[in-house]
DNA sequence: CCGATTTTTGAGCGATTGCTCAATAATATA
DNA sequence: TATATTATTGAGCAATCGCTCAAAAATCGG
């Protein structure tokens, strides 16, 4: 998993992976089937621990919106989960699989469903009253992934950490705002 | 260019480009010297025209801030300049090349120069009141650099056209707000 | 402990990778 | 037009790609 996170699908060759996990090819196509398919499997393990990060984050948060403003400040210091790579690895795997493959709507899927717990958070923000009437959950999910897309792209470009916490507190703060909590 | 920008640079092989560019592998190589310098080439290319159009956008509004919001808005029907990707070829790049080369300098520095491009225009909004004294042009810009990355991630994923309309609008709105131009 | 089953091994498959270079064709100069 | 210069060709290089499979090793059942 971290081989393709670093490196990338296409970058990453068989002779990496039989150093990185000490197996002789035969081994590997006999557990995995082939290496696309050893790579969705490292999808699904990369995004079932940052989806239940966030989960957990969520619902640990007596206020949904403090814990998804508390998670885009934690943008700043490193990557989500693991520290391979300040990328996303589903972001960084969306922009090179081939546009109209398998591969593409797999990670889509992914992406969906973590768009769609950010929706659920604030949702039960809107029960609670955390969130303006006004405000489309679903609508403002979408905003808040694009905000993590934007962030975890400039993190492969600013390296100052400054400059990274100043970043991911404007956006909590527009978060904060949009809820209504902040002036 | 196209081909690195739909395919990505791995995933490009010098075959693609011969049959691409009707050349056969010595003169490719006697017009360019590698595989990665023509990369760079298009790269150079494709950030010229981007930059290009960008600058002129800002230059032919009297409003600055007009122009950055009207250049949010338009991220929402198609890429920049050409149709290939939906995606930033920068953007792309930068993910896919190798954390500490060369190539990622060079995609940095092109990228930095695009967020120098809004900072100018931001110092000119600055100037003619269109924004508050309290706010600093260049981490605005940094700011909005960041929606642009996201925009052109989620371009990816979200395939309807009027959910993607409503998040340029929502961060465009975001961008005017900020410039106290709404409310 | 032995025979049956499963797993691991690693040499090496055909295909493709980026790339070279002597031979050929096209162009510029005299 | 004859010669010098430049550009193009394409067969094919070594290296690597993802992957296979018969043989060897390890494990399991009795």
């Amino acid at each position: 998993m971290q081989l393709f996170w670093v490196k990338g699908y296409h970058a990453t060759s068989m002779k990496d992976l039989e150093a990185a996990l000490s197996m002789r090819p035969g081994s590997i196509y006999a557990a995995f089937q082939s290496k696309e398919a050893l790579f969705r499997e490292t999808i699904d393990r990369y995004s079932e621990r940052m989806t239940a990060d966030l989960a957990a984050m969520i619902e640990h948060s007596a206020s949904p919106i403090t814990a998804l403003r508390r998670h885009l400040l934690g943008l700043a210091n490193l990557t989500p989960c693991d520290q391979p790579s300040t990328a996303c690895m589903l972001v960084k795997s969306l922009l090179e699989v081939p546009r109209d493959g398998d591969l593409r709507a797999f990670i889509v899927a992914h992406l969906d469903r973590v768009e769609a717990l950010i929706a659920t958070a604030l949702y039960r923000a809107h029960d609670i009253g955390e969130l303006p009437p006004g405000v489309d959950p679903d609508r403002l999910a979408r905003r808040l992934q694009t905000y993590i897309f934007g962030l975890k792209v400039q993190a492969q470009k600013e390296t100052d950490p400054l400059k990274m916490q100043q970043l991911c507190s404007d956006l909590a703060d527009e978060l904060a705002h949009t809820a209504g909590a902040i002036h």
